[in-house]
DNA sequence: TAATTCTTTCAGAAGTATCTAAAAGATAGC
DNA sequence: GCTATCTTTTAGATACTTCTGAAAGAATTA
């Protein structure tokens, strides 16, 4: 009855690089993601290029660009020389990745960009008197946007940080299931969620890389 | 001194296009949407065409989209017969309508996965014992998983509920800046937001549909 | 009904992204 | 150094998206 496991299995890893599209990821890099979530162990390029059906050239690319997301790990066996490629385990730490990683690359340049906007619209001076109405009024839109998106972006640090059940308290208060405290039950998520994804060396693809030392 | 004025606005439009690409949108499609947005009027297809220098028939196809998306509303000029279209300036409600959008169309469908998969794997019989293990380690993920996007759909749907005010208060609570009480000042805004999107129409783009007639 | 004005659809062109297969690049051990 | 094993890069092929321009479709007025 293993085959029921593998049929589940496959379908999850199909749906998932579907869906993959939709978040801006090639459908490869998604699937090879689903496969590495579902398998729960290391995988190498053969194991994926034979599951998947794809190229070792497509494999090699994509594994490297979770690698870059910071969602993939490189790890080694000892007295094999291949690489085996394995997943973050917890889920909630995985979007945690995925969202600080979107922000980074989506979020953080409109910001800028706003900043920009705004200080462009910033003098008044020498302005009719039916301009000045929309310019304010541009600048109020502005406003509200940049706050929207810090607003957002603290949000999700705040949920990433303290987990579901910090979520379970928030809900439960916003919707007035019950007087909620402070428990301390999250805290010691707080430190595994921490590392310093920010900090990873930033990968140079252009660059003629050398290979990466296997320390 | 609109100049400036031109310039930040077309800056905003570029970068917002930009980024799009990044959300699964095409480039017009989030120009379109930019300009609407900070033009701060309602324009017709003849403003979008000359601003963007785009086609008539991508300007067509693009603010479809964004109706669809309900993003964009159509509106009408006393005796003017041409549509203008315009865009919800409320940024909260706005990307509420984003979120919700995205949710149906993506975090649904591989929820409704997850509900499959799981079926497929509750059946423990005539499994050995050693693969049992392998089988309970799968379900434990794909609970996981499954958990993970409820309960971040339900803080979308809280988040966006209540607001930027409600946020605010959440933040002070999950750091302890203070203690916070819930107060009542959001409570407008709650159904204002509440429109039903969901219940907009669903057009079939395949079949070869009659024009919207004007109501 | 015909003319006018405006919008949508669609076939093919143009532009991107993704994939494969083959060559080049690395590392480890002999 | 040479060979074996494994990984990365790349050029060109394939597949997919998006765009345009022209034709068809709709509503309005005469």
């Amino acid at each position: 009855m293993g085959a029921a496991l593998d049929e589940s299995k496959a379908l999850l890893v199909r749906r998932w690089g579907e869906m993959g599209g939709y978040w801006g990821i090639s459908r490869t890099m998604a699937e090879i993601h689903a496969l590495l979530f579902v398998s729960g162990r290391p995988l190498c390029m053969d194991d994926i290029m034979a599951q998947l059906h794809v190229s070792r050239g497509n494999t090699s690319m994509n594994l490297r660009g979770l690698v870059d997301w910071g969602l993939v790990q490189r790890v080694h066996k000892l007295g094999d020389r291949k690489e085996y490629f394995q997943i973050d385990t917890d889920v909630w730490h995985m979007f945690g990745t995925i969202m600080r990683e979107r922000r980074r690359r989506e979020v953080e340049p409109i910001v800028a960009t706003i900043g920009r906007c705004r200080e462009m619209v910033a003098d008044v001076d020498g302005v009719a008197e039916d301009e000045k109405r929309e310019l304010r009024e541009f600048r109020r839109r502005l406003d509200e946007l940049r706050n929207f998106l810090t607003t957002m972006g603290a949000l999700f640090e705040l949920v990433l940080k303290f987990g579901s059940e910090g979520i379970a308290q928030f809900s439960s208060l916003l919707t007035g299931t019950g007087a909620v405290t402070r428990r301390e039950t999250t805290e010691q998520r707080t430190s595994r969620n921490a590392t310093k994804r920010s900090e990873r060396p930033a990968r140079k693809k252009s660059t003629k890389s050398k290979r990466n030392p296997r320390q």
